[in-house]
DNA sequence: ATGAAAGTAAACTCTTCAGTGTATTTTAGT
DNA sequence: ACTAAAATACACTGAAGAGTTTACTTTCAT
């Protein structure tokens, strides 16, 4: 980023993205009045208009910033070399990173809060999502085609995992009613999916 | 109901609580107006306010309602009768039952979208619901003691299945992402995570 | 130094909506 | 029929908040 090109305008609109960001995560875009965001941001308000044109403008703008910056993802692809486990572990344990990451909690809380009501919206937005979904989906026809593992129905395994990842990543520090996960949790977690997973579906005991 | 004892009065009530019930869950509190409230129920504006003196008090009265009416609830006990799976699956149909029911489903809606950006008074609210999963932990515990299934931390287990019951009967039908699930998918998964979960903790193999 | 582009302050419009006041009518028990 | 409780119609208040207007100032590239 060279700072040196950024020009006072640039500066000025990203105290307001910043503002923004922040004001929608703590208040919600309900609670965020173009007053206090412009006040947040130590702009004025006209300001703040001259960037973008509408409320709704600003918020679709920041969702789908957010959306850019969290796709940048891992792809692993299964290695017939090293222990089954170990690779699931290894899986589990980025996803979950991926998931209770504090950007993408709070990505998921400004789109939630914002399309709550207007489930068909949300709809299109969680597709993007999926992505991470389809790398655990390749692994495990990977794995099944060598005989590691074995299984009828692909997606409801990746549901079971998924379930269990948000179940005990995501959902309950998106609402805040559990704190953010140590690194050692993440750890036990990610371990204990990937036991209970291959307990079942793994060809032979671990 | 002895419909002969209701006065004028509470048939009003009644479609009252009847219409708010609907309009919040299709257009969220926010999104529905006193006076819309007022013609959706056939009544008059200052007989809402006649019976419930704020909006909040009508949210807060039908988030009650629907608690009270939603926590009449099974209470199983671990029968060294019979198969340990047969116990768990039936445990778990019912408890996808209750979670996936249009009218939790409705309830958690209003909650969510009334408390999104309360968590304080949202974590106080959750509270509730872990009544149902009590009656796990007692099965559970239960199931260890006659040394059936194995596990070092019952809350662990707990959180591993009410993640794998929300993450596919829950979530994805609170957003409307999902359609709501038939008899025959709700058997599907309780004898998925019953069997996942048995494979990985029971003592003997099923 | 100058002028165009951008920012600023503050008052203003317009709409929405929660909640009230009031005068009138309906209902049901006696 | 009489009365009291409840419902109604509807006009009103007051607050909040999105977006605009205007007159003025700052910045910076040439």
């Amino acid at each position: 980023m060279p700072s040196a090109t950024r020009s006072r305008s640039d500066i000025k609109r990203e105290a307001i993205i910043n503002a923004a960001t922040q004001a929608f995560q703590e208040f919600g875009v309900n609670g965020t009045t173009m007053d206090k965001l412009a006040e947040l941001a130590n702009v004025s308000k006209r300001t703040v208009y001259n960037h973008f044109s509408t409320k709704e403008d600003l918020v679709m703008y920041l969702i789908k910033a957010q959306w850019q910056n969290a796709l940048l993802n891992v792809n692993v692809v299964f290695d017939e070399g090293s222990s089954l486990f170990e690779q699931l572990e290894a899986m589990l344990l980025a996803d979950i990173e991926f998931m209770s990451g504090e950007s993408h909690l709070e990505l998921a809380r400004v789109a939630i809060g914002h399309f709550f009501y207007e489930p068909e919206k949300l709809k299109d937005e969680v597709q993007q999502l999926k992505a991470q979904e389809s790398s655990l989906h390749k692994w495990l026809n990977s794995a099944k085609e060598s005989a590691s593992v074995d299984f009828e129905n692909v997606q409801h395994v990746v549901d079971e995992i998924e379930s269990l990842v948000k179940g005990q990543c995501f959902w309950p520090q998106l609402f805040k009613i559990e704190p953010p996960l140590s690194r050692a949790e993440k750890k036990r977690i990610a371990g204990g999916i990937a036991r209970l997973i291959l307990c079942r579906y793994a060809s032979k005991a671990l």
